[in-house]
DNA sequence: CATTTATCGTTGCAATTACAACTAAGTTGG
DNA sequence: CCAACTTAGTTGTAATTGCAACGATAAATG
């Protein structure tokens, strides 16, 4: 009898669905309050962290399709929430920042997700949740996944 | 200034960049090699962990939609790896089982998908991988996911 | 029991997303 | 300095997915 993957515990199958249900919270927040779809909280989140990017390094931080990110910005500049400029060194950059009400919609938003996270983590305790940082970094070594910073990053798959 | 969501350590995002990377991963090899998607993966998995189950049950375990489970059910049908039949103590419910050339396939695949994942998971260390599980199920508890176990489960949503 | 309510699964249709081709701009190397 | 190649971003279109309504069956309620 071949070996059957124990599912429970079968590390790509759970991560997914504790990710799925751990976005679908935040989503019922930024979509229902604020009408955002998971593309747009994507860019507005990127970009909230970095006060201006382009459009190549949300797709590199979020692992987001670049057509899905392309509609995104366009759906969010025609709300009037971002704005955009070409780089005066590289024509082909789009550079990305807030309007004064997408900055005003990040602050308001910002804080209710992490107070939904913080109350998710509470439950972990503090041990469990040093712990789950430290394998998450490690995993992402294991997966050559790029830390975000504010740097530019390599083009990869979608 | 109101606080920024530090993405790089914001839990649901690094959960989710982690998880997405990792879901690619497994899926290079169950769609290159075996043609395979992921819905249809996801019910040759849950299939395979339990012997026989109601498409319901793979909705439940796996936090996919039902019309979605209802495709790739059909499709795998299709394609002579499940058949199905309806239950005699609740005639709504198609219970769902694997072909020989299902169990097959499942057999052949189930060993490459967990090697795949030991390969990742040693760079984790045997510590980071207990204290990665544990916290997990933390977290589980704390979203009310519920463990994937043979028994049926109640409906969800999605 | 009869009526209401809930569940299993399917399907038409709308919305979302991915893929691929394309334009424009930049870089590299002979 | 010009071909060949790479990269940023857009857009048409195909594929995927989610939503909602439905038929069939079962369970719950009064």
């Amino acid at each position: 009898m071949p070996d059957k993957i124990d599912l429970q515990n079968f590390l790509p199958f759970r991560l997914n669905r504790v990710a799925t249900i751990l976005s679908r919270r935040l989503s019922a927040i930024y979509s229902e309050k604020y009408g955002l779809d998971i593309p747009q909280w994507r860019v507005m989140a990127t970009l909230g962290y970095r006060e201006t990017c382009t459009a190549q390094t949300i797709v590199c931080a979020t692992y987001t399709h670049k057509s899905t990110i392309s509609r995104a910005v366009s759906k969010l500049i025609t709300a009037g929430l971002l704005e955009s400029y070409t780089s005066t060194s590289d024509k082909r950059e789009q550079l990305l920042r807030f309007t004064s009400a997408g900055q005003a919609l990040y602050d308001e938003l910002a804080p209710q997700l992490k107070k939904a996270e913080s109350e998710i983590i509470a439950e972990l305790g503090g041990e469990n949740y040093t712990a789950l940082q430290e394998a998450l970094a490690t995993l992402e070594q294991a997966l050559d996944i790029l830390p975000v910073t504010p740097e530019p990053c390599p083009e990869h798959k979608t």
